[in-house]
DNA sequence: TTAATTCATGCGAAAAAACGAATACATTAG
DNA sequence: CTAATGTATTCGTTTTTTCGCATGAATTAA
């Protein structure tokens, strides 16, 4: 996979699209309805992010059922991966980023594997 | 020193700004005239986009005489290091940030230290 | 089929960013 | 002082980005 910096960069540069990813980065496997409650974000809102980050592929969709599932692109060439795994757990240890976290670890209700089928 | 990921990721989401990032990355120290030659731009863009990056801390700036000579900020935070040491030498194996370099390389009027006073 | 849930998108408004052109500012030389 | 050089900034315009709201599309269940 080919990438260039700018768009990359580009899909770095809003709050809302970096908390996704740290969410993404750190769990590897969100939906939309998921992020959008642990993020208190409009669904459209969430929905769009996640679109621009899936056009520039630094995130890959996966449908199961009714439910989208996003996932951090594990074929991102090897300096974008890099920039994520430096950056993302930065941002996670901010003040916003361990809100994030625990508004996330808190929520009883989640349609993310794991907690579907129990 | 602190810096939010959204401004610095801003930051780095435009071409001409990485495209002088790297040059800054790659020779440390240049003025506004070496980069609007190298990157054949005109000069309120060039220092436009510094400002920018000076603004959000990227960059700093050194007067010497009559020219501003702009470094990369050697106290940014860590994971703000990380991202620019891993991602602009990438772009400058592109062919623009190759392109870029050469452009630099053959330049022989320069105003940058080393190269004035000879 | 209809209904319910999850997600995507079209639309219009508001805000932000980027640009060229001209001009102002700062420094140095004479 | 004036002139020349390098740089910064103002202005007006164009483009891009973001958002809320409403609607459309996809899947599942009844």
């Amino acid at each position: 996979m080919d990438l260039e910096s700018h768009p990359f960069f580009h899909a770095l540069s809003d709050p809302t699209r970096i908390r996704c990813l740290a969410l993404l980065h750190a769990h590897g496997d969100l939906c939309v309805c998921d992020l959008t409650r642990a993020l208190d974000q409009s669904q459209p809102k969430i929905s769009r992010h996640l679109a621009l980050l899936r056009d520039v592929g630094v995130v890959q969709a996966r449908r199961e059922g009714v439910w989208m599932h996003y996932h951090v692109n594990r074929e991102l060439p090897a300096w974008a991966k890099g920039v994520l795994d430096v950056a993302l757990p930065a941002f996670s240890a901010t003040p916003q980023g361990r809100a994030d976290q625990l508004a996330w670890a808190d929520k009883a209700e989640r349609c993310s594997p794991g907690e579907v089928n129990d």
